[in-house]
Formats: structure tokens, sequence, C-alpha cells
DNA sequence: TCCCTATGCCCTACAATGTAGAACATATTA
DNA sequence: TAATATGTTCTACATTGTAGGGCATAGGGA
């Protein structure tokens, strides 16, 4: 845990896909929603990976689901996002957006040089 | 060089300073922006290591200034940013922004739980 | 019953980024 | 030429990012 923890690009990404998901999400669908809205390529360790060190800094908590009854497969392990989660997430957003702020935005909309 | 390459967030910090300052940023200067407008602690040797490999990567690039003359001193070396960074930044911000939209914002306000 | 297939999860390993702090360099002033 | 102000470079390590293979469980059909 560094001393001014602000979350990695990918980290926002998966906890803005759980928060989107509406605290229903699993592996395989957060890396889905990622690669959707995204438009990038996206690997379920990856994923997987980052839900875990989420999880160990208390960020996100999993319990594991009954199976539902699609076609078969192994029970999901469902995510949700605590209130430090949010928090944190929040607090990475406005850093960047406070750097933003106030910055002579032509230069980088479209196709400006 | 990554293959989806996206920024990460300290390299964006480092991209927007420079945009900010209008291609005469340098070291110090980057890092009094970054610090200034973010309100965390950031130290030099984060923004040169940020910096050379945003330089190694094609997105900027550095000259070495004459030193002016306000008390002495080591010359500046200042840098600024290619279109090719522009457009990564843009790129990057883009990503998180599309991962942000339509959210149920609520939930990322103030002290929403 | 036994496989095959569809879902989904876990683990290992390594590359790229993030961060800290000390050492080094160069110009001014006294 | 020593003290000081400004800036840069180097080393080392922590955290994140990414890839890919293997494991587990359930349904469907031969």
């Amino acid at each position: 845990m560094a001393k001014n923890d602000l979350l990695g690009v990918f980290e926002q990404l998966v906890l803005l896909a759980l928060v989107q998901l509406d605290d229903q999400g699993y592996g395989v669908s957060v890396c889905r929603a990622v690669e959707e809205r995204t438009g990038r390529k996206v690997t379920l360790g990856a994923v997987y990976a980052t839900l875990d060190r989420l999880e160990r800094k208390g960020y996100v908590r999993s319990r594991v689901g009954e199976p539902t009854a699609e076609r078969g497969g192994r029970a999901k392990r469902l995510f949700r996002v605590e209130a430090a989660g949010l928090k944190s997430l929040r607090h990475s957003l406005e850093t960047v957006e406070r750097m933003r702020a106030g910055m002579a935005l032509g230069r980088l909309r479209p196709e400006g040089a």
C-alpha cells in the first residue's frame, strides 16, 4: 500500500465495470464489460489478478453465488464494490480530472497538433 | 511496448503537465505542476523516470536549454510533447471516459454509498 | 455411464509503471 | 574557492499490467 495510493488505470476500469454490473459482476462478465466498452482485448488472467488485489486492499468483496442453470459450468464468484473502493475510485478519477482542468483542451481534442 | 498500450496514470499526469507548461516544461517545473494541481507529494526521481520512458516511446522529446541567469544552477532539459504523445494521451483519457459513460454517476459523486 | 462441451475460476511468471532517495553537475555570489 | 541554488542522473525496489495454461463443475448426448 503506497503512501499516495492512486489506482492504476486497469484497476479503475475493473471497478467501473463492477459498478455498472451493479455488484453482480464476476470474472467473465467484468472481462466482457471492459472489452465492450473500451474496445480493448482483455484477458481473464488480468481481470482475476486485479480483482484479487482489489479485494486484498479491501476495495471489493466477493462471495460464491449459486450456480445458475444456464447450461452448466462452475459457480460464479460475485464481486461487490465496498465503500472504500468507491472512495478510492472517485479520488483517482478526480486527480486526473484536476490535472486536466483549465487546460487548453483544444490540443486534446480530435486531431489538434 | 504492450500491444494495447494505455498510459499509466502518472504518465498521464506528466504529459498533462507538459501540455500546460506549453512545451517549456522541465523536471522541476513538471514536478511542481503535478504537486500543485493534484495535491499529491511527487518526487523528482519519479518524474524523471517517467519522462525518460515517455521519451523512449517517442511521446516526448527533450533538448537542453541555455541556462537562464536566475541565480545559477544547471541548464534545464526542456521537454515537448510529440504528436504521438498527444494521441496516446487522448486515447488513454477517452478509454476511461468511455468506461464511465452511461454510468449511474450518483454512486460516484460526493459521499454516496 | 462416460465423454464432450460450455462456463468459470486459479496460478505462475514476467513486463511495465510507480516511487524513493542519494549522488552528481553547473552556475552564481561572496 | 567555498557555499548555495538549481537541476539532472542513477540505483533499487514496490506495485500494476498482461499472458496463458491448467483446474473444476454442470448439462447433454452417444
